[in-house]
DNA sequence: TTTGCACTTGAACGAGCGTGCAGTAAGCTA
DNA sequence: TAGCTTACTGCACGCTCGTTCAAGTGCAAA
């Protein structure tokens, strides 16, 4: 057994453990946004702390300072992390449900109301995000950005949806805007109060909208598949 | 002239102005919630402070904790005269379009894209609230309840002009939840960034929700009255 | 005019806040 | 092994926080 001289002389049995870690400036950003994440998750408002998120993290407060300007710039670049893992994980669901456009609208729907969005967690989160939105010029533009591309996804995917069913009058970029409304205005009312409706009734709303924006084109409703809960709830990572 | 004796002995010209004034419970009560209210709007999470809270309301910080058992307390009955006043003066609105329920509904439409809700001070005080709901179980009882007092509102109307077209089959619980989402994502999003879309066009959206819900009902479009801008952005009070 | 109630103040308390910075030590380089 | 760079720590600073409470005082009743 190798014996570790301590610096005050005496041998011991027990490895030296270094004081603190040297990371990768990347590595510990990354740490840091994930450490703040989860503070809001916790916390609320309350989480937006030098202290605790340090704690979080598990390194000292004055780090924090190191890697960003202040707190703000923390805050605002881990919004930015949760919108944009979030469409990102949008997407891969959309992807997996093939190139059939009904199915891959289906799939979209589904997972808005599956534990992907329906969470906790996220949405502890996010109301703390929109709730600093109104006073940080920064977190406006984020949100502007990405609120922006969320109506774009949906606006693609209800074009290519129109465009199979060949409703070519289809006004998909308005459809989006309401879509988005709905599922926005869905998402947040089931996550404050989760028993105020069943998850596939929001399915379901939702496929009247896009149904009747088809049917204002001249289209019939859509050929929907069934909605399966166990679908709708599959396992879904936490945010981030 | 009268002269006054002050406590000193020096005679002054002066009124000896009492150090504070002696008010109703009730004042006080609607004094500290008016001045909760334009802290959240001013200083978004910071306003909830009882130091600042005081100062808006020209007390002393100990006052806010003999009326209420805490700042929690006393923000919680802020989202509640919030919620009620704004929920008060929709109706309103909807009463002063008289009894034709299609006038009736396109009043409520109208009311949620004009300032008397599109307005930069409800939105931040709103989100403040809706960030601490998940952390506060009074809070939670609030927008269960509120939630509740606004859906019925808009399914009462929304039954009242199915049922003058004829439409017996219409759902009306179901077309309320539906309105209800995307009215709120459609306030919330212009409220956040209102240069995303036009009010009008939020306006268009609701009325192709319920045409689209009517159709479903075997029922024609309603006849909807012009939009008028002026009528839209109709001078409103602010928030409270 | 006096009395007494209770509304109101303002200081005090301990805790937590973000930031700055001097000093420590990790870990690469030579 | 020695030296060097800098990531990192941890304390100190001056603040603000919510709450408590003794003392002060407006005001109406006596």
């Amino acid at each position: 057994m190798i014996k570790y001289l301590r610096k005050d002389g005496f041998e011991t049995m027990a490895k030296v453990e270094p004081k603190f870690h040297r990371g990768l400036p990347d590595e510990r950003r990354a740490l840091l946004i994930r450490a703040t994440i989860d503070c809001l998750a916790t916390n609320g408002h309350a989480g937006v702390s030098v202290r605790r998120i340090a704690a979080a993290a598990g390194v000292s407060a004055g780090l924090i300072n190191h890697y960003f300007v202040s707190i703000d710039d923390l805050v605002a670049q881990s919004f930015d992390q949760v919108a944009t893992e979030i469409l990102r994980k949008l997407g891969l669901r959309v992807d997996a449900a093939g190139p059939d456009p009904r199915l891959r609208l289906s799939a979209y729907l589904d997972a808005y109301f599956s534990p992907l969005l329906v969470d906790q967690d996220l949405i502890r989160v996010w109301v703390v995000f929109w709730s600093l939105i109104p006073h940080s010029a920064e977190l406006r533009e984020i949100q502007k950005r990405s609120a922006g591309e969320y109506r774009a996804l949906i606006e693609r995917e209800l074009a290519a949806f129109a465009h199979q069913a060949g409703a070519d009058k289809f006004d998909a970029a308005r459809a989006a805007l309401g879509l988005f409304a709905m599922l926005d205005g869905l998402w947040l009312e089931l996550c404050l109060n989760p028993l105020s409706y069943p998850p596939a009734e929001g399915v379901i709303l939702c496929r009247h909208w896009i149904d009747g924006e088809l049917g204002r084109a001249g289209m019939p409703p859509a050929e929907w598949p069934p909605i399966e809960m166990e679908r709708l709830a599959a396992l879904a990572p936490k945010v981030g």
